[in-house]
DNA sequence: GCTAAGACGTA
DNA sequence: CGTACGTCTTAGCG
């Protein structure tokens, strides 16, 4: 393009957003939960084919804010008869914003204005600043800004097929120019606008006076020369005429926060769109875009499409690991395949990458030279390491008798997670589409490639795997190097490079040793528990049938309702997608109700097999070495939270006697002397009071006291020492609900009170604990106005939902918002104490290890002779981890399982 | 062999 | 109509 004039595109997003809406059929635009997108797709088409057609330099939307404006004051009628704007089409709206904010593209409004008042307030700006102007809108008040310098794209049928009003267009159309359209406008009117005008003249007759007299003005200083039916109409109706005339003036100086200037477009952001086309489920818009504006994508290093990625490939020759390692200068990316689980792997393949260049390995191939120079490497702190899953890396790096790798600079994986900790999948090609715009290639698309081109597929024969291969882990290894350079920068922008250098990327080391080590299980003891329930789910089962009188599923809910609720006859009760409710909450109901003798067996039964099944689990997941070792995922609670799998060992039972037989099967393991058990005590109740600067709350903690007792003298207005079980009960229920949003019905369900009871406790508890309901109010608002809620260490959750218009999705998210900093606070707090202890075991050099964290709790092994030293270092790791308002109070238990460790 | 639903364990 | 998870079984689909 030559250094041509620049040109601005204006378009009025609602009315545009509208054409779409009923261009397109709702029921073929439509996510999996349920959000209806035609508007947002016919709105993003258009806009696509507009930036790809039209070059404009600056680009911006205008919507209106509501059908309230300075027009509306004047006739109140103004747009009046338009029937209410479906949900299916409000709702989207935000959504078209938010696609606006991820292609670059400003959008404006403006209290009491309509949309087309921003949009001739600049076109004149524009205009004045010598733009080419183009104007998108399917309003017809719009041709009247239509000059030399301004063109109305109008559209004709859908939003994509536009006809274009030039002055010559707007003139053969409607037979006069168009700065006398809005003459021609007034006389005829505007059903859309409920603006009636003369009835029996059309635009013809109106085209006729205007060019006659040569403008509304003229004509109405002769109104009564106009012969005829048509004159007299127009006398009788001159005031309409008037008023039409006066509205449909649109506005040339709105103030604005934005000037011209500012409107100017640099390019659409390859992640965030992406991003929001894959929530949207857009699949063809997103090829669209990479094909028709690749050269004005923002955040990708290289074009987008399927490039592949710039870089050399070398396979390893033999002894030349070191030197290839030598000539880095920057940080090396490395890609990796194999088998990994359950703190233990094996490589495949390892490639490297850095600058361009690439080197591909099997590390079993290795020769001892090269040997000796990787191990070398990758135990120097002084190289950085860029890898995708580093927790997968060190497994297999710990596997293969290798020393543990340092200088892990970035994990593209927990970046990504903490741009978007909501997101599914992490996976490499997932990411390298979402942020760099690019397909990943795998083995198999590669060898299908290169089967095309190759000389071995030119002679018919198969195609080079090896080679294939390589370069799809070499291009991995590029990409990982340029995903950690692009996430770094978001990052930095965000103010989170401190929560990922400082906390998540160096909590992996610590999390792949407590994998690594596991926990030793006592298979006997276990054994034994599980023959014992096994017992008695076999008693349960036998009287349930002698009961009923003929053999059925115990174990099926959907037999036990038609049980429950048709041979018995039982009330229903609450609920489900599919029936009506078994679970262990309705059957206790039941049995108090109907006392009938079956209830009884069908909750033993529930109980004791869900224990007979864990102890199953746990004892199929002991490994040869005689211990259980879980895989703790990163990247998974939107919290921040870790989770455990394979097997799960943050929900093993401990609420009851039974369930804290399993507890007693994890024991401390030979060369240790006991296990130790340490959590927070009340963690999420500390950080609501830090939060809320409740200086009740503050003080009770300071104090030392036992806060739900506290809580309650004050709500109740009694003593500290009349403070009844039945107060502390209700109180603690309370303040626990108060950070999941609980409402007043729920905390009357859950207490088993009535609503007014459950209304009148949180009246009472508000008056005195008022700060807490302030800030729990302020972070959702404050969430629904930036889009995200922030922990205490900077990690950030996002809330699309908070401004849905469905009631439910809003709802669920500002109970999830409200939570979020409170939960995920408490994370951040336990990493940073988890990695505190880990350096600080280091530095004491004691051999005793951390080997299970359950969210507010740590499990130890206590090296002999070891456990004072431990627990004094552990107790000031965690309760200096962070600092709050109150203090952070934690306690230790010591015994030779995990159940004797208990306090 | 897969998925959905229901149920239930933890913080 | 209470946040955050993982995992089991049953039942239905192919």
């Amino acid at each position: 393009m030559t250094a041509s004039q620049s040109r601005l595109l204006l378009i009025d997003g609602h009315s545009m957003a509208y054409r779409a809406f009923f261009a397109l059929p709702a029921e073929k635009f439509a996510t999996d939960d349920g959000q209806v997108t035609n508007a947002v797709y016919g709105f993003a088409s258009m806009l696509i084919n507009l930036l790809k057609a039209e070059k404009p330099t600056h680009v911006a939307v205008a919507f209106d804010v509501s059908r309230h404006s300075f027009r509306t004051d004047e006739y109140a009628a103004y747009k009046d008869g338009r029937g209410a704007t479906p949900d299916e089409f409000k709702s989207q709206i935000p959504i078209i914003k938010q696609l606006l904010d991820a292609f670059g593209i400003a959008w404006l409004t403006k209290e009491t204005f309509e949309a087309d008042d921003i949009i001739a307030t600049l076109a004149t700006q524009g205009e004045a600043a010598g733009l080419a102007t183009l104007i998108s809108s399917g309003d017809r008040d719009a041709i009247q800004l239509v000059n030399d310098a301004v063109t109305l794209l109008y559209p004709v049928k859908g939003v994509t097929e536009l006809a274009r009003y030039t002055p010559e267009a707007v003139e053969e159309k409607y037979g006069v120019t168009p700065e006398r359209y809005r003459d021609l406008a007034a006389l005829v009117g505007e059903k859309a606008d409920n603006l009636p005008g003369i009835p029996g003249v059309g635009p013809k007759t109106a085209a006729k006076w205007i060019t006659k007299y040569g403008s509304l003005d003229g004509l109405v200083a002769k109104a009564d020369e106009i012969t005829g039916k048509a004159g007299q109409s127009l006398r009788d109706h001159l005031d309409d005429v008037m008023r039409n005339h006066r509205l449909n003036r649109l506005v040339t100086d709105v103030e604005l926060d934005k000037a011209v200037a500012d409107l100017e477009w640099h390019g659409w952001d390859v992640a965030e769109t992406n991003s929001l086309f894959d929530a949207l489920q857009f699949r063809a818009l997103g090829d669209r875009l990479n094909a028709n504006l690749a050269d004005k994508a923002v955040g990708a290093a290289v074009a987008p499409v399927a490039e592949t990625a710039q870089v050399e490939t070398a396979v390893l020759v033999p002894g030349g690991l070191a030197a290839w390692l030598g000539e880095r200068t920057g940080d090396v990316a490395v890609a990796f395949t194999g088998t990994f689980a359950s703190g233990a792997g094996s490589f495949d393949t390892i490639a490297l990458a850095e600058g361009g260049q690439a080197l591909w390995f099997e590390p079993s191939q290795l020769d001892a030279e090269d040997e000796r120079s990787w191990t070398a490497w990758l135990a120097d702190p002084r190289k950085p390491k860029l890898v995708h899953d580093a927790k997968a890396f060190l497994w297999g790096a710990d596997a293969a008798g290798w020393p543990e790798p340092a200088g892990l600079k970035a994990d593209t994986m927990i970046a990504a997670y903490l741009l978007k900790p909501e997101q599914r999948s992490y996976a490499l090609g997932d990411l390298a589409m979402q942020y760099l715009g690019r397909e990943l290639e795998t083995a198999q698309t590669a060898a299908d490639d290169g089967a095309l081109f190759s000389d071995a597929a030119l002679a018919g024969q198969p195609a080079d795997d090896d080679t294939a291969r390589v370069n799809a882990d070499c291009t991995a290894a590029a990409v990982v190097a340029e995903l950690a350079a692009e996430q770094s920068k978001r990052l930095e922008q965000r103010h989170q490079a401190a929560l990922a250098d400082d906390l998540e990327f160096p909590i992996i080391g610590v999390l792949a040793r407590m994998e690594i080590t596991g926990i030793a299980a006592d298979e006997g003891h276990f054994a034994d528990i599980e023959s014992g329930f096994a017992a008695q789910s076999k008693d349960a089962t036998d009287r349930a049938h002698e009961i009923v009188g003929r053999p059925f599923n115990v174990g099926s809910p959907k037999q036990l309702q038609e049980i429950l609720f048709e041979e018995l006859k039982m009330p229903k009760t609450k609920r489900t997608k599919t029936g009506y409710t078994t679970n262990a909450e309705a059957l206790q109901q039941l049995l108090v109700k109907t006392g009938h003798p079956l209830l009884e067996q069908l909750l033993r039964f529930r109980d004791v097999e869900k224990l007979k099944q864990i102890v199953a689990t746990l004892r199929a997941t002991i490994q040869t070495d005689g211990r259980i070792h879980t895989t703790f995922h990163q990247t998974v609670a939107a919290t921040g939270r870790l989770s455990s799998a394979d097997p799960n060992l943050q929900n093993i039972p401990v609420r009851s006697e039974a369930g804290r037989a399993i507890r007693a099967g994890f024991v401390v393991s030979e060369g240790f002397e006991s296990l130790m058990t340490i959590d927070y005590s009340q963690i999420e109740m500390r950080i609501m009071a830090s939060l809320t600067g409740d200086e009740g709350l503050i003080d009770a903690f300071i104090a030392g006291e036992d806060i739900h007792s506290a809580v309650a003298a004050k709500v109740f207005g009694v003593g500290l020492g009349e403070v009844s079980a039945e107060h502390r009960r209700k109180i603690k229920a309370m303040s626990y609900g108060l950070a999941y949003g609980l409402s007043t019905y729920g905390l009357s369900q859950q207490l088993g009170i009535s609503n007014e009871e459950a209304q009148q406790l949180s009246d009472d508890y508000f008056a005195r604990f008022g700060k807490v309901r302030d800030y729990l109010h302020r972070v959702v608002e404050e969430a629904r106005k930036t889009g995200y809620t922030e922990t205490i260490m900077g990690r950030r959750r996002y809330f699309p939902d908070l401004t849905s218009d469905n009631r439910q999705l809003r709802e669920i998210a500002e109970r999830a918002a409200l939570n979020a900093p409170i939960q995920g606070s408490a994370a951040d707090i336990m990493k940073t104490a988890m990695l505190g202890v880990d350096r600080a075991l280091r530095e004491a050099k004691l051999d005793s290890r951390v080997i299970l964290q359950v969210h507010d709790e740590l499990v130890c092994e206590v090296a002999p002779g070891e456990a004072e030293r431990l627990e004094s270092l552990v107790r000031e790791q965690m309760s200096n981890a962070a600092t709050l308002a109150v203090p952070l109070t934690v306690a230790a238990g010591f015994g030779s399982s995990w159940e004797d460790a208990a306090h």
